[in-house]
RNA sequence: CGCGGGAUGGAGCAGUUGGCAGCUCGUCGGGCUCAUAACCCGAAGGCCGGAGGUUCAAGUCCUUCUCCCGCAA
């Protein structure tokens, strides 16, 4: 199919690439305009475009896509279908109904859960063992569009975010081609969503990286993992910001207060939650690269009785 | 030039006002033990990120370069 691609950052990469594989005609990208980003403020490149440019796609980088001129563009480039994963602006009506397909969106969670900015992170903070990727028929709402397709996977206690986020990325391609083939057949029925089932994702706030050692272990468990690898969960450690990457949780309690390390293990060391106690296994002091809770136990800064979080 | 931290044996850290380079872990050897990731004894392993400079003397002070990272956007 002639199709037009409109995505930003590396989970659309994947789709990016499943089209192109699938030999689909790639007619132009659309991401977003280059950022200033990361330490200096440097210009950086949305992933999109890098790979974009790599497969020599026309990329386009509108600052609005309500522009008329944008739209003309669209028009030009005819497109039967336009494919949206995680491009990042709203679309108006007028692009929806241009292609002949329309529009069809990659998104990351079993819709009708976990609509809007962050599907699959919400899904690992909450613990959830299962989550999957929809495509559907976009309109005009958040993420309120007709389902095309859906497939599900499991999330282990291994997962984090970041592999829920690889593993998604490549199924949401896989699901893609498969569904524009079953689309054009005239195979697919698309079924509205259930809204009594809706719910939403929202964006995690700075407030929710600090860890609070009065919840369970089992929910800062799952904020760990859920904040992995970006942004983080951290906790600060003699008013130094500490980053916790990895852990594992025990029920039994240690007769310690809530956030005070219980002492070192051959992989980490203990630390006392409002119930259960949280072994941390990876850490990352600020200013220092990722190591192995073991290598941060040696530098002498985790002592017995320490509170965390002060 | 957005703000800031850092580069010291394989890993993580310490190193006071310049004066013989240390600690924890790991590694290797030996011992104790039914046994061990525990304990005891011993050993190896560092041009202290690079280049200049100040000094009788620089890990430590000055200049400059390279690399790594946290925050903010």
């Amino acid at each position: 199919m002639r199709i037009v691609f409109m995505g930003t950052p590396d989970f659309a990469v994947a789709s990016l690439n499943a089209l192109v594989e699938a030999g689909h005609e790639i007619t132009a990208v659309i991401t977003q305009p280059d950022r200033p980003k990361g330490r200096g403020n440097k210009m950086a490149f949305p992933e999109v475009k890098t790979r974009a440019l790599e497969l020599k796609i026309p990329v386009y980088q509108p600052e609005s896509v309500k522009d008329e001129s944008f739209l003309e563009l669209l028009q030009e480039m005819a497109p039967e279908v336009i494919i949206v994963v995680a491009y990042g602006r709203i679309l108006p009506e007028a692009v929806l109904k241009l292609p002949p397909y329309g529009c069809l969106n990659v998104h990351g969670s079993l819709l009708p859960a976990y609509r809007g900015a962050a599907p699959i992170q919400r899904a690992v903070l909450n613990g959830d063992r299962e989550t999957g990727v929809t495509i559907m028929q976009m309109d005009l709402g958040m993420d309120t569009g007709d389902i095309l397709t859906q497939k599900a996977i499991e999330i282990t206690d291994e997962d984090t975010t970041g592999t829920m986020f690889d593993r998604l990325a490549i199924l949401g391609g896989e699901l893609l081609v498969e569904t524009l083939v079953e689309l054009q057949a005239g195979k697919i029925v698309a079924v509205p969503q259930d809204e009594t089932q809706a719910t939403y994702a929202e964006k995690v706030l700075k407030a929710h990286e600090v860890i609070d050692w009065q919840q369970d272990a089992e929910q800062i468990f799952h904020q760990i993992r859920g904040l992995a690898p970006t942004p983080g969960a951290y906790t600060l450690l003699k008013e130094q910001r500490i980053k916790i990457w990895r852990s594992r949780y025990q029920e039994e309690n240690s007769g310690r207060q809530p956030g005070e390390i219980v002492g070192v293990t051959p992989e980490g060391f203990l630390v006392q939650t409002g119930q259960g106690v949280l072994e941390v296994l990876e850490v990352q002091p600020a200013g220092k690269k990722t190591m192995p809770a073991k290598a941060f136990c040696n530098g002498g800064a985790v002592i017995a009785g320490v509170k965390l979080g002060e």
